[in-house]
DNA sequence: CTGAAAGCGCTTACAG
DNA sequence: CTGAAAGCGCTTACAG
């Protein structure tokens, strides 16, 4: 496929950075280790004088010196880059993960290589394949639903590791979540005191443990007030969620079980509920009151103001940067090393009034 | 700021490949010359026997022998790896442009890193630096206004880059666009045949090439008519134009101005404007017809089915992917090498009724 | 204070 | 048919 003109392509591609630091230290009179020492500002125990690094680096700005990253990479060991692993890249929330934990990064002078599984298993463990052989130095990774075993292989070869968003309660690995329990559990309670005793969950049907959770938040606030109703709760298959939200949305809303409240589990359930609801000619919140996880972009067509937990996108990404590169620099040697800490971040629950819910670390 | 345990460091991060070609050689009892060629398939010319190919592949593989691209692409100068950049990954467009380019890249064998840029210049110059190290092979790039000297830049290293969504027709460069002109005007003829007189036009104000013609399609459009008013025409900036829409669509519905129709020139400022006309309780089609450019999830929040002009994004990608890797598969010395092939796919007027609506190529 | 040398893992022209 | 060697560009322990 791809034809092997290895010198002239070399010569092409090297075209981006074709003078080395063997070339500088000729022209200079050096040696390469000296104009390495200048350029990586390893030569502040004056063992070189000011005057030759100065001319180093001058010589360097006028031949217009690129390191070779690639050379340096396999010399050192590391790459300065974080692999980011996303479910899906065209969900506005795992875009601004993205971009959040690319600015991060940006900070300690990583790079970010974006790859994207659309919540397939093999996928996921292609693309890890992928990233660790560009290298990468770490990953940060949106597990798919049964990543479990893989994500553990990824483990025990000690790559440094973060999930986010999602989680693996039986691996022992670093992880930055939502509090999705409590955030679920005080959205529902919200819906209830404001009048519902019907209030219906539309969720993923997902073994994933944040998916539980919001779902057990809702069962427990129902629960504690005695209105809990199982024939309300239902689970959507993520693969045809287009087609199934109707279906769904018309049975919560027949006569059988005629809910007052809906609550969605994720923002596209959200998104495509909302529209749904929209078309049914169902007016919220007169006929209906709804309250979502996440903010979904359907709200800004409602003239109800929708009641939503916020995530707060930049500190998941913030946190999941700062533990990612925190493994990078561990010392595996010393046994203390720490790769597993939870860090769980509270959501807050935005409603339209009196002014907005600050939620309380449960208890 | 990285502690530089060197050895300690590589032992854990080459804990990902530990095993070299050296090794399997050592096992085997070959030389690591004959192990390569086995596992790069190149034992072809019956250099060695399919016994000790067999033995070798068993061997790698009982060893979980993975291959060190960094090493691999020090020493044949390229990485099969392509680096997107685009302007904002938040915008569902990009982000799907990003899916599709990958899912192409993938079928040729080539890995897609994606950077992000927020629109600024600056930015998508040190994202090109990032990736240009990384290394890539080539470039596809969603390129900021102001960005042409730097890709002018590029293109003197001679490296393979190709434009995409917009272009700079002052340089010779490959670029995917779609048929911004005619799109635009056949969406406004669209209104006019619709019964519109007075047709709004928002855009962004910008002197990217891919906004002029988006402009300029309206503006014949409306001339050939005898109705254009340049006072109907409104460019907002892109930093605020969160705040300028609302001041922007009054205006259009003002006394003096009042428009019939609206054409939104991008999906970001569709989603923006139907949303400010929701708000100010205007209904569309009954008090003003609207067309877009890209389809807007505001429109499933609308009894009206707004036309739009639907851009043919995984043509896009697959043109641009392939645009690319020609490029890099090209030899450079041959001066036949052509570095300028702009590709522009037709987009489709998608109407309401009565039925879709195909444009036809420019005459 | 500085240079020469080794080596990261791989590929390939060259010598046998 | 196969191995030994060179070299991609860099960094760093070592020898002076």
């Amino acid at each position: 496929m791809i034809k092997r003109l290895t010198h002239i392509f070399v010569e092409n591609f090297q075209g981006m950075s074709r003078v080395s630091i063997k070339d500088i230290a000729r022209e200079v009179g050096v040696s390469a280790a000296s104009v390495s020492l200048v350029l990586n500002e390893k030569d502040e125990g004056s063992r070189i004088s000011k005057d030759l690094a100065k001319k180093i680096r001058e010589k360097a700005k006028e031949m217009h010196y690129e390191p070779n990253n690639l050379a340096r990479s396999l010399r050192t060991g590391y790459s300065n880059t974080i692999g980011l692993i996303v479910a899906d890249i065209s969900n506005v929330f795992f875009a601004s993960l993205a971009f959040h934990i690319q600015e991060q990064a940006e900070k300690y002078g990583y790079s970010v290589i974006i790859a994207n599984t659309n919540e397939s298993t093999l996928k996921m463990e292609k693309m890890i394949n992928v990233l660790k052989s560009k290298p990468v130095d770490g990953f940060i990774i949106v597990p798919t639903e049964h990543g479990d075993s893989y994500i553990c292989d990824l483990l025990k070869r000690h790559t440094p590791v973060v999930l986010i968003d999602r989680f693996f309660p039986h691996i022992e690995i670093s992880s930055v979540i939502v509090d999705n329990y409590n955030s679920s559990r005080k959205a529902c309670e919200y819906l209830i005191n404001n009048g519902c005793r019907r209030v219906g969950l539309i969720a993923y049907k997902s073994e994933l443990q944040h998916t539980k959770d919001r779902k057990q938040g809702y069962i427990d606030a129902m629960k504690t007030h005695g209105i809990y109703d199982p024939s309300l709760v239902k689970e959507i298959d993520y693969s045809t969620f287009a087609d199934d939200i109707a279906i769904t949305i018309d049975s919560l809303m027949s006569k059988e079980n005629r809910v007052d409240g809906m609550f969605f589990a994720t923002n596209t359930l959200s998104m495509a509920g909302i529209k749904q609801l929209f078309e049914a000619g169902i007016q919220v919140p007169r006929d209906l009151k709804v309250c979502c996880f996440d903010k979904s972009e359907a709200f800004d067509f409602m003239d109800a103001k929708i009641p939503y937990i916020l995530q707060p996108i930049r500190e998941m990404g913030k946190a999941a940067v700062e533990l990612v590169i925190e493994q990078i620099k561990q010392d595996t040697n010393v046994e203390t090393a720490n790769y597993k800490s939870v860090v769980e971040i509270p959501a807050r629950l935005i409603t339209p009034s009196p002014g907005n819910v600050s939620f309380s670390p449960s208890s």
